[in-house]
DNA sequence: TCCATAACGGGACTCCTGTTCCATTTGCTG
DNA sequence: CAGCAAATGGAACAGGAGTCCCGTTATGGA
């Protein structure tokens, strides 16, 4: 009588496992950017990844699952990040990147299928949430470096700073079918800088 | 020989075809209300419509189209805007009103379904950008009277403004799990404001 | 190196989504 | 109010997504 319950992947993830996710997530990756995540068919990525389609039913199980596990995958490769000494620049490089990614034909397809993932499954919701905690933690410093040189206030949330950047970038994204552009990016970073300078962000307000 | 390509629904649309519309409608809504977009099937809708799962294939033909007729029905009924006189009352007036639409249970969980439906299907995005367009326009004259009253720069872009009170809310709605309340949506109008007083939505900007 | 078994893969099977056909109902027009 | 055809609805059909079974492969530990 032994655990029974230990999900496959978990007591060997090694050698022949990891070769196996590794490709399943690529495919996934390339089936949400080519099709959306609609048309996403599970037995179709498995052809793809050139691996059987049990596996894939048996280790992820559905189409959220597996875009789930996507997302932690995601979160762990992380970028690096601009440091220029200046609040505005930093939150220019930030909004830019974001830019440019939603821009990018195959990344901005892919966000699409990922938040339309997270929308149906409570379980993707939070790994899509840990993917974007994760993201803002990484750029919070730069706020927190405004805030030690008196730039901000002294309560500033620098967290909420940098979503104030991706938000508007994002609803662009979303509920609009205007072209996202440099000057849409930098417009965020600015509008994020005066907002934190009104003190909006401080935590007491 | 005559115009076969006429759609179902357009040559007859009274009677019987406007009740299975509204019928097919409010079940659609109902429907991702409940179980979200990824569960959504045409033929559970068709029963709770009470009409036969034929006849939303033939008008509607996927899920997706479905959506898209449901969201222009929604653009159509319109939702009355308050009249402060300030500004920033009438943005947090409208930031409370998106920030109550999306913490609704049902409410909120329809916006989750047709923002991913809209993800998925070009057709259903257009409908849902001229939705927001809509509710944008509805809103404009607010910032268009700051701008007459001088509280804001000339070349304001009132629909930019608009935009910014509810970029936040969405935001958080979609990629945190962190629940929206009334400080939240006040907050995103005041930083709508700071950065509109700040010159950042300038068309010339 | 060798063994126990975790993990994979193919194929058959089931159920459900979406399509087609045709009879019936019911708007619209004269 | 009468008739034509638009629109509906039921039933049968087809195709594909997801499950199950069991033999095969190869991982991790001794």
């Amino acid at each position: 009588m032994e655990y029974e319950g230990a999900d496959p992947g978990t007591v060997r993830p090694g050698g022949r496992t990891a070769r196996v996710r590794a490709a399943v997530l690529r495919a996934a990756g390339d089936a949400m950017a080519e099709g959306g995540f609609a048309h996403l068919d599970l037995a179709d990525i498995a052809r793809r990844a050139e691996v059987g389609k049990t596996t894939v039913y048996r280790r992820w199980g559905s189409v959220t699952g597996l875009v789930a596990d996507l997302l932690t995958d995601m979160a762990e490769q992380s970028l690096p990040r601009t440091e220029t000494g200046s609040l505005l620049d930093d939150l220019k490089a930030n909004a830019r990147l974001v830019q440019r990614t939603l821009t990018d034909p195959r990344q901005g397809a892919l966000f699409k299928a990922v938040i339309a993932a997270a929308t149906c499954d409570a379980r993707t919701a939070q790994a899509l949430h840990r993917f974007y905690e994760t993201r803002v933690e990484e750029w919070a410093p730069c706020v927190q470096q405004a805030v030690a040189r008196g730039e901000l206030p002294e309560d500033t949330d620098p967290h909420e700073v940098i979503r104030a950047v991706s938000a508007p970038l994002y609803y662009r994204f979303l509920t609009t079918d205007g072209h996202l552009d440099e000057a849409t990016a930098d417009r965020s970073a600015q509008a994020a800088v005066a907002a934190a300078r009104a003190g909006v962000y401080t935590r007491r307000a």
